[in-house]
Formats: structure tokens, sequence, C-alpha cells
DNA sequence: GCATGCTGGTTAAACGTTTAATCTCCTCGA
DNA sequence: TCGAGGAGATTAAACGTTTAACCAGCATGC
């Protein structure tokens, strides 16, 4: 089998320097137009790769680009990883994994692990809580906009709000926010976005997942019925995983959803569409950020200062059959305070499954 | 700042040639242990860190694996780019991501895309259905044991048969086995073995799931109440998704599990632990697949051929709380042949989640 | 008719590593 | 005393690319 063509057997063929044919190809030097074509013809008659080891080494670039994600077993990374992948190959890069299970040490080791390994650049999700701290190489943080040194990420504020003014127009007035843990800027974003928008006297609740695990155990049931029992009509958590465990128990006690309590959830993860019934939540629009992520990041490769603190982009509310109107129980069905718009710089919502609670059609 | 010190800076200050230290660092020419020790210490001392370019560009080695996954969207990839990425680092290799966005051409080019970027090697886990061709590259294939050019995988039929056992066992003697897509020898080998291990007097249906939903839409219900009321009393899914999907379905339908009917999945997947009623389940033991199928890409870079088709790494039953005894019925209670016990390659099933069915704590 | 400047190209060095070939002592055996 | 051989180091080439510097023609302006 042959070796794979290289520049100076394009420059053979043609009894050219290989200098020539580098410019030709990269179209910087000064070569004829014609030659130029020559040249481009040949190359591609032998199925000429450039070497990227060569030009690593000559350059000092990489064209590689580390994606750390500080959970990599999240249900998002799959979403991060494409989004990324498609960004960073569009603008030329590749992506180079690195993990830290979920470890805070391990974060900074596994970033270190990428440069060292030459990435040109690193993408960051980072683990709620933690600081990313100055490695000395171009990087972009994807956190949440109230996040220091943020450098990208989902209006997660802005997506609470769409939550919020969605049951608010649906008059929940009474309603239970599930989250995980409350050291999360993503979350505590998510949380305040969703009060933000619901009317002054409407009554709601926090629970914290990581507290009621480590009283018991892992895995363990919320115990929602009694929030229920009290009047609350809208459970809405802060990320899809936990509005499943919303809805599993709740439909295992005898719970009808969006019946008897709505339920909302986020991020738009795998099961969203496809549980009974399908949850209404709001999504990320991974491609943008990604884009963004990346187009900062080469920048920087460039020698351009990292972007001044971090856009975020409006994310898209998504309503499935998972959440509906307030029954109208002894709370009453008053209609002050009316629904409040979402905040203008989004899209109107998608309306999904038409079909309702109660349709008996199978599929 | 100051550049990242290389072998020159270190042969200098030592007043050595480089290609001493290149020995004494990498433990191959001839050098005395002396100055190997003190060549050491000031590459130590350096902060030395060798370039993986010039490595790459002198050795022809990258020492880069590439990971391309079919469905990259697959809720199990977290797992797979985490296991992958493990072994592939402890045996000094990088992971490159590459994307086929699940389009079956799209997965030809993925690879061809990772061993231009200059993978040493490519680790593929395929859409179901496909066939890899060989690329005159090191190639690691993630199937199933009865794919043909399959490199490792997991013991998908035997994972079956453990599940089969498990139903068995609870006098489970009508079963609806619900799988996506009948081209995919990985559900294939999962139904075989579900079957293989129910008595021959068991009467089992089939669900693919694609069909129904060219019929009626994504996202549609499974319709899964006349069969309970034809008197199934499990449905062993071949994926947690569709498991989960068959809970939330069920009990919105008012039906209890595992009190009414069982729901068995697969994979181990993220929700199956925090559901109501948690899954039981059957987990893929990713570490040992990956390391496998690393070691066999690194064996195949260094000159080895490529592996005699595929191993079966054994899969774990987890036992959890969706999965409980038959309801004795109108179909009677019969004890003959009873439980076979689970194929011999296997560790005994792992028990979860004692709380059982019914028990009002809240976590 | 000659300095000037542009065009289209070449030469050569550089990036950082590996590795085959070579060179210099030194020791040992005959 | 001399040749052989081995230990410990050096020299130099090679990997494939980029890029600064240089050079030969040729038209231009005066």
């Amino acid at each position: 089998m042959t070796p794979r063509p290289n520049l100076t057997h394009i420059a053979k063929a043609l009894g050219v320097s290989v200098a020539t044919v580098s410019n030709a190809l990269s179209g910087k030097g000064r070569v004829s137009e014609e030659m130029a074509r020559v040249i481009r013809d040949k190359a591609k008659e032998l199925g000429y790769i450039p070497s990227l080891a060569g030009r690593a080494l000559s350059t000092g670039r990489s064209h590689v680009l580390g994606l750390v994600l500080a959970d990599i077993g999240h249900p998002l990374f799959p979403q991060f990883a494409q989004a990324i992948e498609h960004a960073a190959s569009t603008a030329g890069y590749g992506v180079l994994i690195g993990d830290s299970r979920g470890d805070i040490q391990a974060q900074t080791r596994a970033i270190n692990r990428l440069v060292e390994r030459g990435a040109d650049g690193i993408v960051v999700v980072p683990r709620h809580g933690t600081r990313i701290a100055d490695i000395g190489h171009p990087i972009a943080v994807i956190d949440s906009p109230s996040t220091p040194g943020n450098t990208v990420s989902a209006d997660h504020w802005n997506g609470g709000a769409q939550i919020g003014a969605h049951l608010s127009s649906l008059d929940h007035r009474s309603i239970a926010i599930i989250g995980l843990h409350p050291d999360s800027n993503v979350q505590n974003d998510r949380v305040g976005g969703i009060k933000s928008a619901l009317p002054e006297e409407a009554h709601v609740e926090l629970l914290w997942i990581d507290e009621l695990e480590d009283k018991h155990g892992p895995g363990c049931e919320l115990g929602l019925l009694p929030f229920v029992e009290k009047g609350v009509t809208a459970f809405a958590a802060v990320s899809d995983l936990h509005a499943l465990r919303a809805v599993t128990e709740l439909q295992r006690r005898g719970v009808s959803i969006p019946g008897d309590v709505s339920v909302t959830g986020f991020d738009d993860l795998i099961w969203a569409g496809v549980i009974a019934p399908t949850l209404t939540t709001v999504r990320m629009n991974m491609a943008r950020i990604a884009e963004i992520a990346v187009a900062d990041l080469i920048r920087q490769v460039e020698g351009a200062p990292a972007q001044s603190d971090g856009q975020g982009v409006p994310m898209q509310l998504i309503i499935r059959q998972s959440s509906g109107p307030a029954p109208s129980g002894p709370a009453g069905n008053r209609s002050g305070g009316g629904p409040r718009p979402a905040t203008n710089k989004t899209n109107g919502p998608i309306l999904e499954n038409t079909t309702r609670e109660g349709s008996d059609q199978t599929c």
C-alpha cells in the first residue's frame, strides 16, 4: 500500500518546489492562478491530505479543541458534544474529549491533560460552584450568564421566566419548584426566572433533591403527595430528570397529569417527548451556544482577548401534554394579575402533541 | 511568558546532545543510569512536556483514537465516551470524537474525517444494520457478538437470558417484548435471549416501536392496555427508554407496577434508578468493553492483526422495584418449569432498593 | 538606459522529536 | 601489543509543513 501523498510528491510530480505547492493550496504566497489550478488538480488526483502533525509542528497550532464536561455522565452531554463537534468541525477543528468523572479536582487535571495533548483551546462546562482557574490558554466557559468568567450560555433565567409565564397563564397560583442543588448558578437562574414571572400573590415552595437524598438515600421518593394535598397545582422542575421523577412518583400515587397537577421540566432531554404524558419543557439552543463558544475560542487562539462576560442565548419553550390549566378547586379561579408575556427576546413557544389528556387513541 | 521547554533546552542546560536526552527519557538507547537520572531530574525541574506534534511527525503515530458513535444523541453515549476515554487515556491515548448525526452515510464520512485528522485507530459503535467497510486503518467495532466484524461488545443474548430467567422465576408466563427496530443485531440478540430463558409454554408477543410510530407518528402511545387486558403480566423492553415509555403509559392508565404487571428494561440508563418505581434492568460492563476495544486497537496500531470475531462481555442484572411476582390471576399460579438459572458465566444479580411497592415512606 | 517595483517563483530554515549510524574511549583476551 | 567488542555518548537525517528571505524576469517611468 502506498504511503499517503505529501507536498513533496505533488511538487516532484509537477516539477515545482514544495513551497509553491504549499502556497497554492493555502492561497497564501504569490502563485499564478494557472499554476494554482494545476497544483490543486494534481493534489486532488493524488488524494492529497495535509498532515496535521506536520502543520501543527510548523505553526504551533494543533487545530484541535478540548471539550471538558464536568459531569460527562449527564444526559445533556450528547447534545453538547454533538453541537460542539459540529461547530468545531465546520471551523476546521477536531474535538478531543476530557473526562473529569464528576470530580472537581479532576476537572482541572482534565483541562491540563488536554492542554498538554496540544489542544489549542478548551471548552468547559464546569461543575456547579466551580471557578475555572486561568490556565494561560484560550478557554471558553459555558455555564450561566451570572457566573463570572462565563463566555456564553443559555439564558436560563429567561427560560425560567417562560415556564413561569406559562404556568401563570394557566392560572397556577401555588407552585413547587424542584431543584437539585442550591450551589448551581444555572439552577438558581432557572429558579429565579420562574419566580420572576409569577404574580406576587403566588405561593412558591422550594425543594432541593440533594438535601432530601442526603437524608433518605439516593433514589428516594420526593414525597410530593403532601404538597398536592396542600394545594400545590404545579411542579416546576429545574431539569427534565427531576420532572421525570416527579411525573412517575405522582402518577404512581394516582395523581393525574395534567388533570390534577401540571409538571414542567428543563432541557428537553431524550425522554421528554416519549413519556406519557409528554413533558412541557424548555430547550437550549445548543447549536448557537456551541457556535459562539467555538468562535470565541478561535478568536482567542488567534490572539484576540477573551470575550467580555457572556451572552445568554434565549431558550425555547416547548408546550406538551404535562402542563394544563390549574384545576378550579377551592383555591378559586381568580383572573387578576393575568399572564405576563415572556420577555420579548424569545420566539413564541412550540406546541407539540395536540392530542389532549384523556384521548384514548392508541398512538 | 516562556515558551514551553523542549529537548533542546534540557540538552543545552546539561551540555549533552538532544539524542541523549530523548533516549534517557524514553529509556530506549544506551544511556548511563547516572546520566539518565540527571536528565530526568532536569526535565522535571523545567516542567518538560513532550510535544505530541513533534513525536507524531517523527513516529507517524498520533496517539489519538477516534470515537464514532452512530447515534451520538443516544443516552448511552456518555457512558461509552467516559469508558473509552478512560481506557484510552490510561494507555496514553487521547480521544477525538466524530459525529455522524445518526446518518448512515455520514458514519463512513465521520470515520474518514477522523482518519484524516490523524487518528491512529477508530472505535465505532455502528448504527444498527450497518456494516463497517474496511478502511485500511485499525478499527474496533462494538456492536453485538452476532455481527460479523464485531470486535467486542456486551453479551446481549446473555443479558436477555437473565431478564427472561428473572421474569420466569417470578412466574410470569405471558410476556410482551418491546423493541425499537427488528434490523438491529443488538436488539435481536436481546429478544432472543429473553425468549430463550422462558419456559416453552410461555406466551410471548413482540412489539416494534418503529412500526407503531410509522403508523401513528413519533411519540405516540404504545397501546399497552389491551395487552394487559389480554393477560400479559410483564413487559420486557429492549432499552430503558422504551421501558420508561411503558411505565409512564401504564401508570397513567392506572395499572400498578409491579402489582399488576412487571416492566424491565436494558442498559441501566440514568433515570432507571430514580423513577418511581425504580427500574429492573441489565447493565453492560462498559469499562471492560472499552478496555478490550482499546487494547485491541492498540495491538492493531502496533501491527498485529485485528482480533478474531468478538467476545461478549457478560451483563449484570439489576433487580429493582419494577419487577415482582406475577399476580395470581385467572392464569393460575402453576409452578411447573420453574426458574431456570441464568447462564453460569454471569455474576449474581444486584438487588437494589429493598423498599417494596406500597411502602409509604417519604424517601 | 537604468533604477524601481511587481510578479511568480525558489531556497532554506524552522518546528520538536526519534532513530540509525557513527565515533571515542575503555577493557579484556590472546 | 593489538584487535575485538561493548558501553556511552554524538551526529545527522528524517518526518511534512510553513514562511521569511531571496532571486530572476519583465514592464514601467523618467
